[in-house]
Formats: structure tokens, C-alpha cells, sequence
RNA sequence: GGGCCUGUAGCUCAGUCAGGUAGAGCGUCGGACUUUUAAUCCGAUGGUCGCGGGUUCGAACCCCGUCAGGCCCGCCA
């Protein structure tokens, strides 16, 4: 069984009505790794949802956690927030300094500039949550009963805080963090509380009152993530494996919400994604790969295989070179896969059973549209990226598969991988050993390798061409000819013309990229090859 | 120091929860295709399941120990 209907069916013994719930801090760039966190529990809702649940799936944005630091995007006079909110400040122009036009004008946050590409990122991957803004929350009351009972039972919490994490908690702890009189959740000490008011004193020496009810503070974070389980009402949550570890903040968490009067939802760890070769991904040492930027590499059906087929403790290595074209092929051949007719085989042992239903599983959800069959596309990423790079209109690819028979009509999901075909190639993630490369001169490395033989099958193979009208069909016709021209076989004709052509013994299919070439600079390479042949054998 | 995860074929992993003849894909190699030679199809190759003990008729799987890598115990998916 797939990993997401394993979670499923254990929420089914639960109740009949789950949400699931996921939640990113917009303190930066979104990159992939967050799409794994929000994949993950969108797979677990649309299993939930197969198997006849009352699902429901949510994001939430954490607008409520203050900036931590001036990151090496902003300007220095993002100093003056650190401590503030997300939600509460102004966004960061292209120079990095907050924009306070549109902060005034239309309430555009911090929190609104980084989420709002990975809202568009969602869309193009087929997910879509009920979205839950964290400081509205707050500020909306939601927080309000759970945070009274935290800190009325204050206490409670901080043993069960001290107990499970094995640190020691400050003697002036309080499970409330007030704003102070600028608006920051820095150095406030908390001096007393009466409901709904926690009294406070700031660094700046000034007294006041927070009332919990106002959104004028919020929870700390092992506080403020089992109250939303509570207030949502949360039956099951994906998290990275920094929150799953003991004595992490899930540990606390699933005793502390019993201590608001709610139960812990359904845990899933999931490892991290990294960069192949670059490690772990971090926004200030540059090393991201965003959402957007993903999807204009591959398509969406493909990241989200990339979730789905690796199961959540499994670190995932994303790597847009090579990496990107295995898996891409991976799709086609699992897409034209008829599962249902392979389960049929009775001959099957328990082990390739389970191997074929979880590819199967895996590719219903990597549709982007819950629901459909992912269609081949009959096309590889590898045939699709030589195409791409030797024919220079779009309608030349389309016209080369149709003839080839590859392809009967041209559907939009080719036109779609195409576009992000084209834009993969002038990447600088577009790997060395896909580009085609045509020699500017003899590889007289190559060239030594081909026998007697081949030789004079390339020195035939130049004369032909010299004659041959320059398109892709009559040069294909040339290169088998060069061969059977003198008795031998084709595959002789071709090791010779990609020995003196690429450098190399196989290649792509070399008519079409030679017919998209100047005749003449063909013709002078391979006349400089069988040159050099000819006085190399002397 | 305490804890979690991972270690199975050259590579990526399944199989571990419910012990029962070591599995898949990729790669590699070979063959076929007398114009789709990075394509396609067919076939083959390949593993002291990190290591050492124990339980068992039987262990990749359960138990104990050990090594290696990653992570957490500071509000970083």
C-alpha cells in the first residue's frame, strides 16, 4: 500500500472526519523543501478522501512569528522589525528596503510578498488548501479560549515543557508573549495576568497590558501549534524531522493540547530535501531551489512523483541535472504501465505485489488533478530534449514526432513540457552530457579508434554527403548507404560519422541535427577527418 | 550526555509493523531492429541484506550489542 493510504487507513479507525493540516513561516523565499511539507499532507488528504473520509486539507501561514534577523536579503533597516511580526511589516522591495507605499495602500506584508509565489507555485501543482493566516487568527479571537486556559494552567505547561524537552525554563516564563510597545515579541517580561490581560514590562521601561483576546501577543511556539490543533481541530499533521525528534516540539505539543482538552493529531515525520551536491537547502547560503523556479524545469506531475514515490523518512536528493531526465523517463515508463493488468498475474509473489501497488499509488498522486490517470506522453524527456535542441521551431518537434510515428497529435501537456523543455536547456542546471555537441575539428583521439575498414567507410560516407541534398531524410538515407555501398553493415557507417562527427561511438540520431547544420561546415569537418586519416596512416 | 532516522545489487530504493525460497527500476553486458544507433523490444548479469551475538525448525525482518552517516534536545519544512 502507498505510504499516504497507510496514513489514511489509520486515521479510519479514528473518526470519520479528519483535517489535515500543514503550516510554512513566510520569513523568507519558499524552496522545494516546503513543498515537500505541503505535498505531503495533500496526499495524505486526497488518501483520506479515496478512502471515503470527510477530509479536509489546510495551510497555515505562520504571519504571527516575528522576523529573527536582518537575512541577507533585506536592508539594514529592517534592524527596526526584528521581534516584529510577519504579518505586521512592511514587505521588502527589490532593493531589500521595506515598501512602505504599498504597506500603507493596500496592507501588503512580509508575510503577503513571499507567500503569494508559492500560492501560484500551488496552484500550477494541483493543491489547493483552505488557507488559515495565523495573525488573523489571533487577532480574530480564534486563540482566545485555548490561551486563557493556557495560562491558567501555566504551570502545568511549563512542567510538561521541562520534563519532556529536559531544558530548564526561565523563573519569569509565562506561556503568553505580549507585544511590546513597538510591536516587537523581544525582551517584554511578563508581570502579571488577569484574564483576559497578561501585564507587561518592555526593554524600553514602558508598562502595559496585553489582552489575549486582541491578537496583542501570541503563544510561544510549543504553545501557539497544539492550541491550532485544538481551535482547527486537527486530526493529522505532517512536520519536518526537527519537530519529530524527542523532546521536540511534537513531544511537548501532544501533551500540552490535552492540557487545552483537545487530543494530539495523527504524526508524520518526513525527512528533508537537498540539493544534490549542495546539502541541505538554506536560503542564506543561497543554495534554493524555489517552487517557481521547479516548475519551469519540470512539470508539476513530475515534482510531485518525486514526493510521492519516495516514502516521507526517505531524505530526498534533488538534482536538476541527470536527476531531473531518470526521473522524468521514470514517469513516462510508469505512466504507460497498465497496473491493474500486472496485478492480475496470479503468479505474482507478495513482494512484486506490493512493488506494483505502490507505483501504482504513487502515480495517482503525482496527477495533478485528483482523480485522473497521468497520460504518456509517449515522448522521453531525453528524445524530447535532443528534439528541442537540434529543430529551432516548436512546429519542427511537433512535425518530427508526428512523421516518426511517435505521435499522432500534438496534445497542450507537450506543448506545456516543451516550453519548460526549452527553458531547462538555456539553464545553467542543463547537464554537459545531454547538449548535443558537433566537433570544430577532427577528434583525432576518435578518429584512431575506427579500423581499416571504418575508415574508408567515412571517407565514402564524406563523398556521399558532398552529393546529398541537405535535409534530414536524404542524409539519413547517406549514412547506411556509405555502408552498404561497400558491403558492410549500417552499424559501421554509424560508429565511423559519430567517431569523426561527435568524437564519440554513439550519439543521438545524427540526420537531423546534421540537416539543421550548415552543409558546408559538415562537409569541411569530415574533410579534415578523412585528411587526417589519410596522413595518420602513413 | 539523552533520543530519533538511515545503512539491502554499480546507483535509487522496496521488502522490516503481522519471521517462511533476496525483489523492482535504472545502469552494465548481449541480441534484435538491413533509416527512428541517447529510441524501441527481448534476454542476461548482478547482493556474506553495515558488523557481531541471541531467540527460533526458520531472521533482512524480533532481541542485545557495535560501527558508519544524518538529525533533534535553542520559535529554521
Amino acid at each position: 500500500m502507498h505510504w499516504a493510504d497507510v496514513t489514511a487507513q489509520a486515521l479510519s479507525h479514528k473518526g470519520n472526519k479528519h483535517i489535515v493540516s500543514t503550516g510554512i513561516t513566510p520569513s523568507g523565499e519558499f524552496h522545494i523543501g516546503h513543498l515537500r511539507e505541503i505535498l505531503t499532507g495533500d496526499m495524505i488528504a486526497r488518501a483520506a478522501h479515496n478512502a471515503g473520509l470527510d477530509v479536509e486539507f489546510v495551510f497555515i501561514v505562520d504571519t504571527a512569528d516575528p522576523l529573527r534577523k536582518v537575512y541577507d536579503f533585506l536592508g539594514p533597516e529592517y534592524e527596526q522589525f526584528i521581534g516584529h511580526q510577519l504579518g505586521s511589516i512592511p514587505a521588502p522591495n527589490d532593493e531589500g528596503n521595506p515598501d512602505w507605499k504599498r504597506f500603507e495602500q493596500e496592507g501588503w506584508t512580509y508575510g503577503d510578498s513571499f507567500l503569494e509565489p508559492f500560492l501560484e507555485a500551488l496552484k500550477q501543482i494541483g493543491v489547493r488548501p483552505r488557507i488559515i493566516n495565523n495573525l488573523e487568527s489571533y487577532r480574530s479571537g480564534r486563540f482566545a479560549q485555548l490561551s486563557k486556559i493556557a495560562c491558567d494552567r501555566a504551570d502545568d505547561i511549563r512542567e510538561c515543557i521541562e520534563r519532556i524537552s529536559g531544558r530548564e525554563l526561565p523563573t519569569d516564563w509565562f506561556p503568553w508573549s505580549p507585544l511590546d510597545s513597538k510591536g516587537s515579541l523581544d525582551g517584554v517580561k511578563v508581570t502579571g495576568y488577569e484574564y483576559p490581560l497578561v501585564h507587561w514590562v518592555d526593554s524600553h521601561g514602558v508598562n502595559g497590558s496585553s489582552d489575549l483576546r486582541k491578537g496583542e501577543g501570541k503563544l510561544p511556539w510549543r504553545i501557539d501549534w497544539p492550541a491550532k490543533w485544538g481551535w482547527i481541530g486537527v486530526t493529522c499533521e505532517p512536520f519536518g524531522k526537527d519537530h519529530g525528534a524527542a523532546g521536540g516540539s511534537y513531544s511537548t505539543g501532544r501533551e500540552i493540547v490535552q492540557i487545552l482538552g483537545h487530543e494530539p493529531p495523527h504524526p508524520l515525520t518526513y525527512e528533508w530535501i537537498s540539493l544534490k551536491g549542495k546539502g541541505a537547502m538554506s536560503s542564506s547560503a543561497g543554495n534554493t531551489v524555489g517552487p517557481i523556479e521547479a516548475l519551469q524545469l519540470v512539470p508539476p506531475e513530475i515534482l510531485r512523483l518525486l514526493v510521492a514515490k519516495s516514502k516521507p523518512n526517505k531524505a530526498i536528493e534533488f538534482d536538476t541535472g541527470m536527476g531531473l531526465v531518470t526521473l522524468a523517463d521514470e514517469f513516462e515508463r510508469m505512466a504507460a504501465r497498465d497496473f491493474d493488468a500486472e496485478l492480475e498475474n496470479p503468479e505474482l509473489s507478495r513482494r512484486q505485489r506490493v512493488q506494483i501497488e505502490d507505483a501504482a499509488g504513487a502515480m495517482k498522486m503525482a496527477a495533478v488533478e485528483a482523480g485522473t490517470k497521468a497520460q504518456a506522453t509517449a515522448v522521453t524527456f531525453r528524445h524530447l530534449a535532443l528534439l528541442a535542441q537540434t529543430k529551432s521551431t516548436d512546429d519542427d518537434v511537433w512535425a518530427s514526432l508526428v512523421q516518426s510515428g511517435a505521435l499522432e497529435a500534438v496534445t497542450p501537456q507537450l506543448h506545456d513540457r516543451l516550453k519548460r523543455m526549452r527553458h531547462w536547456i538555456q539553464s545553467d542546471h542543463f547537464p554537459e552530457e545531454m547538449k548535443v555537441n558537433i566537433c570544430t575539428e577532427p577528434d583525432t583521439g576518435a578518429l584512431r579508434q575506427l579500423d581499416e575498414l571504418e575508415q574508408s567507410i567515412l571517407v565514402h560516407l564524406s563523398q556521399l554527403l558532398q552529393h546529398c541534398k541537405w535535409n534530414a531524410d536524404d542524409i539519413g538515407r547517406c549514412i547506411p548507404q556509405a555502408a552498404k555501398d561497400l558491403d558492410q553493415s549500417p552499424k559501421l557507417a554509424y560508429k565511423a560519422a559519430y567517431a569523426a562527427l561527435m568524437g564519440a561511438e554513439k550519439g543521438p540520431r545524427l540526420a537531423p541535427i546534421l540537416a539543421e547544420m550548415k552543409k558546408d561546415t559538415i562537409l569541411t569537418l569530415l574533410s579534415d577527418c578523412t585528411t587526417f586519416i589519410q596522413n595518420d596512416t602513413e
